[in-house]
DNA sequence: TGTACATCAGTGAACGCGCGTTCACTGATGTAC
DNA sequence: TGTACATCAGTGAACGCGCGTTCACTGATGTAC
C-alpha cells in the first residue's frame, strides 16, 4: 500500500483514537497493544507512529474522546425529558446502576473505566487534567443546582467498580441495588 | 545457597504474599514482577515456583491478607472507641477519605486498591469470591444495624478512586471533602 | 489540462528489552539408622 | 549421640514470547510548473 489521501489519514487516525477510547476502557491500557488498536482500523503496527508520539500519549486523547461520547448519551437522556432535568438524570442513574452497564465496560463511563489508568504513575501528565475537567462536568450534570455533586458521582463510581470486581457473585446485584436505593429519586411525579 | 529450614521457608512464603499485598494494590499486578516481589524479600525469581504455582495464584492470597490487614485496623479503631462503634465508624470514614489514605495506595484499601486488577478477564478465579467476601464483610463493620452498608461503602471506594485518578488536581480534595459531607455523621456526641 | 517530481501514510522486518516460567545445580537441612 | 544419605529451598542461566519502537521501503497522493 502505498500513501493515502489526507482525508483518509485522518479518517484512520479517528478511529485508532476511537478503538482506544474503547479498549482502554474494556481492558486497561496496558492490557491493548498498539498493533491491537491498529488491527481495529485494519492497519498493520508499523504506522501508529506517524500519527502518535506514543502509546501512553493515545490515553489523553482516548479520555477527551470517551467523554465526548459521554455527553452524547447525557444529551440524549435531557432529550428524552424535555425541560425535566431530574427525570433525565433518574434514567441515568438507573442505567448507571445496571447488570447492563456493569457487563458493557467498552462503551460504559469513563470516569470509572479510565479510573485505574489514570491514576497509574506512568500515565501522561496531560490525561490527568483532561480526566478531571470530565468528571468536574459529570459531576455538574448530575446536580440539580449549580455546584458539583461530586458525592452521587462517587456513589455511582465505587459501586460500578465494586460490581465489576464482584461481577459472578451475588453480592455484585446487592451493590448495585443498595447504591439505586441511596439515591434520593428525582424523577418528576406525573 | 543450599536449603533453608522449613521455617524459614515458611516465614519467605509469608513475607512474599505480604509484598504482593502491598505492591498489587500500589501499582497493580502487571506493573510487579516476579523479580520484584522476590527481591523484596531478598530473594532471586526462581525459586518462586517452589512457593506458587503462578503469579495470577498469587492474587488470592495477596487479597486475603490485604483484608485480613483491614480487620486488624478497623480493630484498632474499634478500639479507641469501646462500646461506641458509631465514633469508631465516624474516624475511620475521616480516615477514608484522607489525602493522606489517597496517597499511600500499598497501605490502604483492599476494595479500591485491587478492584481494577479483581475485574480484569485473566484474574484467577478464586480471587472474585474472596474479593467478595472481604467486601461484604467491611460493608456489614460500616453498618449501624446488621445488613451491610454497601452504599456508603460505595461512595467511600468511588471517591477514593476518582480523587486517586485526579491526584494533582484541584478537584481531588473537593471530591473527598464532598463525600465526607454527604454521608450522615455518627459520632456520639460529648 | 498535463507532466514531473516531492511527499508521506502505511508496510513489515527487525531491534532491544523485560517478562513469566523452566531447569540443572548447590549445599544446608532433615531423617533413618 | 553420631553418621550417611535423601530432600528440597533457593540460585542463576536460559528459553520463548510479546511488546513498544524504529526504519528502509513502497507507491499513491499532492503540488509546482
Amino acid at each position: 500500500m502505498g500513501r493515502v489521501s489526507q482525508a483518509q489519514a485522518q479518517e484512520n487516525r479517528k478511529q485508532v483514537v476511537a478503538a482506544a477510547s474503547r479498549l482502554f476502557r474494556e481492558r486497561g491500557v496496558q492490557a491493548v497493544s498498539v498493533a491491537d488498536l491498529m488491527a481495529e482500523v485494519g492497519l498493520t503496527h508499523g504506522g501508529f507512529y506517524k500519527q502518535f508520539a506514543s502509546k501512553e500519549a493515545l490515553l489523553t486523547e482516548a479520555t477527551v474522546q470517551a467523554f465526548a461520547d459521554l455527553w452524547v448519551l447525557l444529551a440524549e437522556f435531557d432529550a428524552r425529558h424535555p425541560g425535566d432535568h431530574g427525570s433525565a438524570r433518574q434514567d441515568l442513574v438507573d442505567y448507571y446502576l445496571s447488570a447492563e452497564h456493569r457487563d458493557d465496560r467498552g462503551a460504559g463511563c469513563p470516569a470509572t473505566g479510565l479510573a485505574s489508568d489514570l491514576a497509574a504513575d506512568d500515565a501522561d501528565p496531560a490525561a490527568r487534567p483532561a480526566y478531571a475537567e470530565g468528571v468536574d462536568l459529570f459531576a455538574r450534570w448530575l446536580s440539580t443546582n449549580d455546584d458539583a455533586d461530586l458525592a452521587t458521582l462517587s456513589t455511582l463510581v465505587g459501586a460500578l467498580t465494586l460490581a465489576r470486581a464482584t461481577a459472578g457473585t451475588e453480592l455484585s446485584e446487592r451493590i448495585l441495588a443498595a447504591a439505586r436505593r441511596s439515591l434520593p429519586d428525582t424523577k418528576t411525579q406525573a
